[in-house]
DNA sequence: GGGATTTAGTTATGAATAATAACGAATACC
DNA sequence: GGTATTCGTTATTATTCATAACTAAATCCC
């Protein structure tokens, strides 16, 4: 049968069939890295939702005990600085770690203004949980990419975060 | 001199001198694909910005554009679902486009709940442009990482999204 | 044929994330 | 010593994303 014709702002098209239905195509997106970026970022973030579900710990949060635990003591402005993350965006996720029991700001000794980060004895411990469960998400990556390629990925992605 | 020690979290440890100021390690965090991916999203999404501020196109609305030129007539949920935006929030996107002109809902003849989607004149002459200028960001990537490795990245990101 | 179910689009709303302005306290500058 | 700057904070707003519920139309199915 013919397919019929469907007139939209004002040209005649093709009325897509019923054959058609399932398959949308992104043609002009499936070769754009930033398109992929974010369909990937979604996708591996939403993993990480599931497998930190029992530690009730959001991506941020992870980064941030993982940060402070790398450089303890270092101040709140320089922590929220090197993830990336605004002065006053941190401060609320850092109120609710605090609240959580997992880290602390200590009044430096030296510049009262700012504060000392560290984990809590409970924090260094949910940290160890949470680098076993993110462990497991690169295992899962390296699963599908295979060990090297998933090397190539991380240093490509790090490139173009520093270069563009 | 000797460095200070500080007392956080009821630990002592080294307080870092002002020759580490600088270098907040994130060396936790260096290797995960998640983070990598974040941080490589935010960097990519910066630059997309920039480059379309004068056309005044986000990222989700060249990429419904985008797909609507490629997928004329077909129903907005498809439309939606392929790009992986919810229903709700897919409808004051088109409410937008619509408002500027750029595309338009129209009643389907077989399926009268349902809206057919297509691009206005102005809106496949926007597109245009607006395909010129991802084009020089893909160019700009490519530059970084060169063509080779750009297919790479491609085909890893697409293959993380689509089995992780 | 007609009532129950499902689907498409929409509205309203809420949660989470991110960006900006402005303030007090402490420090640095000169 | 007075001005300017920095650190953490509060308040506020914008943006993005997710959920529930409604209407109109189509489908199911007996």
């Amino acid at each position: 049968m013919a397919r019929r014709s469907l007139k939209l702002a004002g040209r005649e098209i093709e009325e897509p069939e019923d054959g058609d239905a399932a398959a949308v195509e992104l043609i002009s997106l499936s070769d754009i890295v930033g398109y992929a970026l974010r369909r990937a970022q979604m996708a591996v973030f939403e993993d990480f939702g599931r497998r930190f579900a029992a530690l009730n710990l959001s991506p941020a949060q992870y980064s941030t005990l993982a940060t402070i635990g790398d450089n303890p003591g270092r101040k709140q402005s320089e922590i929220s600085a090197a993830l990336g993350i605004q002065r006053p965006n941190f401060v609320v996720l850092m109120d609710e770690l605090e609240r959580r029991g997992l880290a602390e700001r200590t009044r430096s000794g030296d510049d009262r203004r700012s504060n000392a980060l560290a984990l809590t004895a409970s924090g260094v411990e949910l940290l160890k949980r949470a680098r076993a469960l993110q462990g497991e998400q690169e295992a899962a990556v390296e699963a599908i990419l295979g060990g090297e390629e998933r090397k190539t990925l991380v240093a490509a992605l790090r490139k173009l975060a520093r270069e563009i």
